[in-house]
DNA sequence: TGCCATACGCACCAAAAGGAGAGTGTAAGA
DNA sequence: TCTTACACTCTCCTTTTGGTGCGTATGGCA
């Protein structure tokens, strides 16, 4: 157990990998990704790129299948982080809209590869699935 | 009360967007989307892509901050889904090893885009959440 | 004799993600 | 007058995620 506990200390040290770039804006830029990186932000992203200005429940009808919590949440995320701009119409009943900002709309273009990437492979991701389940089944 | 109910309804509807893919594509396409868009699979497609074929422990200490649990499990889905290759030494001590596939090679460039925006823009991200931050202090 | 190394699996637990449903405010339409 | 519309927020609950610590096999080295 000792050399788990050594193993373990290990790996949370610094990773020495891709010396060109500082250790603060790797972290950084993991950060970054790690919040970007997730399914409702995608989708989002991809909604507002397709439709351009979108409101609330547009939003939500177009993306499918996410509760208002967690699009509320998605949203205000990629306020807060520059990817949408948020406007209120301030009438009754309430009138918000969303629109990607221009780094919502690089962000979208570099997720461009993955969507494409999958639309490419998804046959062949079904395909290894399948081999794994009956290779672990034999 | 009725109202948030035929919204909810409403949202759980099927999209009408993106008519020129089927249904079916589209959603397979965001179930492998929602597994591939997860920061351990990034960071460990970034590792393998960088250094070739790496021992479990190896990818450990590259990614850096990953527990054993989250490795292997992360580990194994890629092999599920055909993104890595699993190579079992039968010696004792036991010896694996893991080699990205042609599948996986392709969708770590995929997300080479994802990477360089991420390097590109995170310091306007930051400028953006300090913004918001003062914002809603004031 | 006895300890070390590797790549896990398993059990237990805490924290976070996420869903369901109710409530809110008010102007305009039935 | 009663309902509806919209964009939430709040509470309660379940599910998922993730961490920690333990056990394991055995050839080779001290």
């Amino acid at each position: 157990m000792q050399a788990i506990r050594t193993a373990m200390a290990a790996m949370h040290q610094r990773s020495e990998a891709i010396p060109p770039v500082s250790p603060a804006v790797e972290s950084l830029v993991r950060q970054v990704i790690a919040q970007v990186a997730d399914k409702w932000t995608m989708l989002v992203l991809e909604a507002l790129e397709e439709h351009g200005t979108l409101r609330f429940t547009e939003v939500g009808r177009i993306v499918g299948g996410i509760s208002q919590k967690m699009l509320t949440k998605t949203l205000r995320e990629m306020e807060r982080d520059g990817l949408v701009v948020r406007t209120v119409h301030p009438v009754i009943p309430p009138h918000v809209d969303y629109t990607l900002t221009e780094l919502g709309r690089e962000l979208s273009a570099a997720f461009c590869g993955v969507w494409t990437w999958a639309e490419t492979y998804y046959a062949e991701v079904s395909a290894a699935r399948k081999a794994f389940r009956e290779r672990e089944e034999a």
